[in-house]
DNA sequence: CCGCATGTTGGTCGCTCGTCCAAGACGCTG
DNA sequence: CAGCGTCTTGGACGAGCGACCAACATGCGG
């Protein structure tokens, strides 16, 4: 095998197992399927990493990275506040027709997180991170629109972020787009009426 | 170890299952844990069940039933229809804040089925189970209150099944308990201004 | 009372897993 | 060129897993 430093195998193999969790699984995601994904030695998994856990740990935050960035990269410019939320919606929801296997392993992590003792805290800073996004979203969007919330914007962050959680998770199990894309448009709707003009 | 018929021996390790995932997770009901928690030895197991996937199957049903219950069983009557529907969703959010740990493994059940060759199906089922009892319950509703719905039920029913999931989801990682009750108290709101008098 | 279906038991097989290690190969620095 | 830190590799380990089985116990119907 090619000489590489540790540092670059590292990253290497996160790659992989970000692979293999999205097409197998985590439970499938093991330090041999791995290793194999990178078409590396078995050996050079323990060299790079303490445990697997410790790859799990670091896969898990880069994975609640990428969720942040996919629904702050949704956020659609231009027109009025419906369009604006409509749009925005659907260039979501439409990540998530592209590519389901990665929201189901972030539901997969989160849910091993929670058992695993010591990754307690992971999943709370993933669903924190989910949370403030919203967050950030919505107040950006009453800024430019020049309106504010009738509803504390935390508590609009996790309506918003619970619509979309299982919205997503009933559509991974029946695949049901029309109607999940109705409960869409029905959220955004919603979303309008609990916005009021700045006087 | 005192003679039993088989029959009654699956329900007991069942119910030994069903403790062991509320307790540990999913991935920790092993045969040995799940006859180790129903007292028995090991070989019970391979002559009550021809393989741990079929006594999973069993047990993801009857989560599955127990969820529908737990739904239907929430349903508040009396009062105007405001006053039926916050009741219900706060009746249906201590069940969950009473037992957590039962949702928590229904989704793992899930999120097991949707990986497992074969078990798709049961996914599929799951949520179908649940769509139809919100349908249910959404028209039982509204034929008691005289009322009709502005939107599809099924559409309906996806969207209240989807806060509700999503919403379990989220508490289970922060344990806001909080602010998820003004998202039921939202959720309530909107769904009345989703009712028309029927003419 | 015998025979047979039914239930019980402890041990064992083969496999996969995470982890570890010894021995060697490489390539920079002095 | 010698020395040394860095990297590579294949194999081995002990533990835990699902599954299986042979031997034995029980109790009911004839």
């Amino acid at each position: 095998m090619a000489r590489m430093a540790a540092k670059d195998r590292r990253e290497e193999l996160i790659a992989a197992a970000f692979r293999v969790m999205v097409r197998d699984g985590v439970t499938k995601a093991t330090t041999r399927a791995i290793v194999n994904e990178a078409k590396m030695p078995l050996g050079v998994f323990h060299y790079c990493f303490s445990s697997r856990e410790e790859l799990l740990q670091e896969v898990l935050t880069r994975f609640t990275a990428r969720s942040a960035d996919a629904a702050r990269n949704a956020l659609q410019e231009g027109g009025d506040l419906g369009l604006r939320v409509s749009k925005s919606l659907g260039a979501f929801w439409d990540g998530v027709e592209r590519g389901p296997g990665e929201h189901q392993v972030t539901y997969e992590l989160t849910h091993y997180a929670l058992r695993q003792a010591g990754f307690e805290e992971l999943a709370r800073r993933q669903y924190q991170s989910y949370l403030e996004v919203h967050q950030g979203l919505l107040m950006e969007a009453a800024e430019a629109e020049g309106i504010r919330w009738t509803v504390p914007v935390p508590v609009l962050a996790r309506y918003l972020n619970a619509v979309l959680d299982g919205l997503i998770l009933c559509w991974l199990v029946d695949r049901n787009g029309e109607d999940s894309r109705e409960v869409l448009r029905l959220t955004g709707e919603h979303l309008l009426t609990l916005a009021e003009r700045k006087e």
